[in-house]
DNA sequence: GTCTATACGAAGATAGAC
DNA sequence: GTCTATCTTCGTATAGAC
């Protein structure tokens, strides 16, 4: 049974990392956002910020991973939307000022734990996003290949809406990435070889 | 005639800020970096850090812009092939521990001015890509959202490439790239769909 | 132009009371 | 479990000498 006040405190640490990067978020903040009293932050974390910092990469994992059990629809395209539009939610509501936390945590943390557990959750993301795709009918190679890409430009595509302010180029890049998704067994259109 | 030791720090302030992130690069890291004689600081950036930050981002924009002058070959495969090892060559340098100091600024900082700055080099590299794809005979509105797909792809992939240690991530990104490059006028391909 | 010394604030972490 | 007080470190920034 864990914590609510810890639980509340890792979801705010998620959101706030994801907005302010990793330095940028510091315990008082994370306090103030979650609501969660002063005194216990120690308390539910005894190894200090990167413990928290830890569990809020990991959570931000899992969720992703939850949510893309919700997706539905029989073709490749179907996942393609689905992983964009998580995305643009994003953007659009934090008002373009949030990304994503494992990314901020990834490009400012110093401890090669931290890396490693980032690393995990974004190789994660893309095994279940190949596995979505090979479901689909997509040759395994191939959904490998568009899964890393699908991430790694979403990934760029927030962070680029974010300097800019605007949705413009990450509606860009969606549409290209949906334009690139390999096709299933049937459907015919490109990319989705079949195996000789 | 900028001075020499402005110049070194605000290209060790580039180095730093891709590899260690905004917050991780402190003055005094900067001075050690760059060799630069200690109370020099305020005297070349007398409006403190941002000005540094400013002047990197700035370096780091046109010194991509500048080496995007020197793409050669006459297809659009050209320019991916080319942009992609670049990016490939800030990893493969630095042992996979480098990656783009604009975005670190972007996911880091609190400054309007700063963000606004970073979105313009965004812009700048979007701009010249599109330029240099048009050029070889690819109509406009496809080589723009190809650019922002590039863009936005490499820089992603770099962030995942530093997390993984591993340039497998970018590797298969980069593939899926180059696979869909759109074809100039000529060679046959997909994508180059001719205007109506 | 460059130096040292120092003021100042922020943030992580610890100790011990309740 | 939660609180306050405090220690410590660090980084920006300023002042004023050389």
């Amino acid at each position: 049974m864990p914590s609510d006040a810890r639980q509340k405190m890792i979801q705010s640490a998620v959101t706030l990392l994801a907005t302010r990067g990793l330095d940028g978020t510091a315990f008082s903040d994370v306090l103030a956002h979650s609501g969660a009293p002063r005194g216990s932050i120690y308390h539910h974390f005894p190894d200090g910020k990167d413990q928290l910092v830890d569990a809020a990469v990991a959570l931000a994992g899992e969720r992703a991973l939850r949510v893309l059990d919700l997706v539905d629809g029989p073709t490749p395209m179907d996942v393609t939307r689905f992983f964009l539009d998580l995305w643009r939610e994003v953007l659009v509501r934090s008002g373009l000022r949030a990304g994503c936390a494992v990314l901020a945590v990834t490009v400012a943390t110093d401890s090669a734990d931290l890396l490693d557990h980032a690393a995990t959750v974004f190789r994660a993301w893309r095994a279940r996003l190949a596995e979505l795709y090979v479901a689909r009918g997509v040759e395994r190679s191939v959904a490998e290949r568009f899964s890393a890409t699908l991430v790694a430009a979403s990934e760029g595509a927030v962070v680029i809406s974010r300097a800019e302010r605007s949705l413009e180029p990450f509606d860009l890049v969606a549409a290209q990435l949906r334009d690139g998704t390999p096709a299933g067994r049937s459907s015919g259109r490109r990319s989705g070889r079949r195996p000789t």
